[in-house]
DNA sequence: ATGTATTTAATGTATATACACTTAAATACA
DNA sequence: TGTATTTAAGTGTATATACATTAAATACAT
């Protein structure tokens, strides 16, 4: 659907602008679907993401700081999302030997049960978020990688 | 900056998941910057959007519903949105003549003058934002319009 | 004309985000 | 060694988002 019927907005300053709308509407549009999947689960779209950072550890232990640094959000209190995810009993906290300061998080076997259960969900709604075919989306891909300087 | 640096993920499940977390992290790096801009005068990027939408007006008035549906986040909340820009004097509210349950939006005077000192500031940002040449840009708007089923 | 359904905006509540600040620990270095 | 600086995580606070509910006005079927 063009973003213009999407806004309701007739015309743009320029196509840079527009491109910006753009991307923050695709945003909005992914989040909302993404939102519905994980709701049952209990988990925020920033929530899974923690959770998908710590299973892709393969069972090492990963810290906060360093959980905060892969997340798509910079700006997001890992801190919290992971206090979050304990409480749900997802993840364990605990003081890391080497260095007083520091937590090691990973991820529990509930948590990465819950993963499972959501990956093929995950796999189709990917699928039905993103109508283009293949070469189109190596293209956006691509795009999207040059466009950030 | 490619995105498997951005957020140190090596792999990726399939290029449906590239392109959905390439999405996610773009929007989190645009909306990160307009944030700053933003901040100075006192607007959040979703307060901007509403600014924007009223401007569009030309001056006449739009009811909170029409602002919903026309934001570029469907479930931001324009009622409170609306109440914090009115707090700031840069909207005025009040009831619909022809049915009392619509509340009627107009920008004001501040509002619109806030919007005149943001609009070179932001046409700047824009081009850095968008870090494409205009065919590229076409390309990815296209793209993004058809992605969206 | 009356009762029911729908629409519109506002509000309550839980959660998330942005960002400054605090605390504790580790490190740098005079 | 002792003091200062840096780093890591957590916390306080304001704001924003998601979503259910409420209250009032309007539409509409019977």
């Amino acid at each position: 659907m063009k973003i213009e019927e999407a806004i309701q907005q007739k015309v743009f300053k320029d196509i840079y602008n527009k491109a910006v709308v753009n991307l923050l509407y695709t945003n909005s549009y992914i989040v909302s679907k993404q939102s519905s999947l994980f709701k049952p689960f209990g988990l925020s779209p920033e929530q899974y993401n923690v959770l998908r950072i710590l299973k892709g550890q393969n069972g090492n232990p990963i810290t906060v700081s360093s959980i905060q640094e892969r997340m798509l959000n910079k700006m997001s209190n890992a801190s919290r999302l992971v206090e979050k995810l304990k409480q749900k009993g997802m993840v364990v906290r605990e003081e890391c030997p080497t260095d007083r300061r520091q937590v090691d998080v990973k991820i529990t076997e509930d948590g990465l049960k819950v993963l499972e259960e959501l990956q093929e969900k995950i796999h189709i709604l990917n699928r039905e978020l993103i109508s283009l075919d293949q070469s189109e989306i190596e293209l956006l891909n691509n795009l999207l990688d040059k466009l950030r300087v």
